[in-house]
DNA sequence: AAACGACCGATTGACAGATA
DNA sequence: TATCTGTCAATCGGTCGTTT
């Protein structure tokens, strides 16, 4: 079975025992070039993006800045790939990143685009699980349990997106509250909860979403 | 059989300084 | 100013032996 399939299914499982609506909104794998290039070309046309475009300057947050050399976009679709020097003088490893999965401002990228991508690299190494509500999370309540961040823009203005850096469920790297409708434009009240899940073997599939779940209910206001 | 990793070498790209 | 050129960084493909 294909991987992104797995993945579908294990969270479909989990939200339908639970009463749950998570779903996966990007994907990100690290792998080696070597072999998957000319695979990977297959699909489309890849375009390298210009060196001062803003997409590259998002994408690059995520990584090392430094060590980030190029990025390659698939056709128009949310669907990049980073080159990457830190195997240098190799230049082979390379981060695909897939995202926007889940949005409504636009249409997520093509699904069996996203499930081809994912049968060629044959992994996954960090997706993140997001739940969309529509109000305004309790966010006090999770002050109790965690150490909360709000994020400051450089002009020192606070805004109302809160982060977890530190979950204590091991494979969650971090926590991302944010006003989706205000981000995207939306003419309604919706807020995402988003959890960034590392996936240190798809071989056994395993994520966290008990956890997530109890930090979601708590912004729902379920103690 | 298919995927993978180490190694080699050829080609392309980015950038800076020289030249016209 | 526009073009050329040298240098080093970046990229890619092929082979070959090893793993899965």
């Amino acid at each position: 079975m294909n991987i992104l399939q797995e993945l579908e299914n294990f969270i479909n499982e989990f939200n339908q025992d639970n009463n749950e609506e998570f779903s996966i909104d990007s994907i990100r794998i690290e792998f080696s070039k070597q072999h998957k290039k000319k695979k990977l070309d297959g699909i489309g046309k890849w375009e390298k993006l210009q060196k001062n475009s803003n997409i590259l300057h998002k994408l690059k947050n995520r990584l090392g800045v430094d060590e980030v050399t190029s990025v390659m976009r698939l056709e128009k679709h949310n669907i990049y790939y980073y080159n990457s020097n830190k195997d240098k003088p190799k230049y082979r490893t390379a981060t695909m990143v897939i995202f926007g999965l889940k949005q409504y401002h636009k249409s997520p990228p093509p699904h069996h685009i996203v499930s081809k991508v994912l049968s060629i690299l044959n992994n996954v190494t960090n997706i993140d699980i997001c739940l969309d509500i529509p109000y305004k999370p309790k966010i006090e309540l999770l002050e109790n349990y965690f150490t909360l961040k709000q994020f400051i823009t450089k002009d020192g203005v606070s805004t109302d997106t809160h982060y977890i850096n530190n979950t204590n469920a091991s494979m969650i790297e971090k926590i991302v509250i944010y006003d989706k409708a205000l981000k995207n434009g939306l003419d309604c009240v919706l807020w995402r909860i988003e959890a960034l899940i590392s996936i240190p073997n798809i071989k056994v599939l395993a994520l966290p979403l008990q956890e997530f779940k109890r930090i979601t209910d708590l912004l729902k206001g379920i103690e």
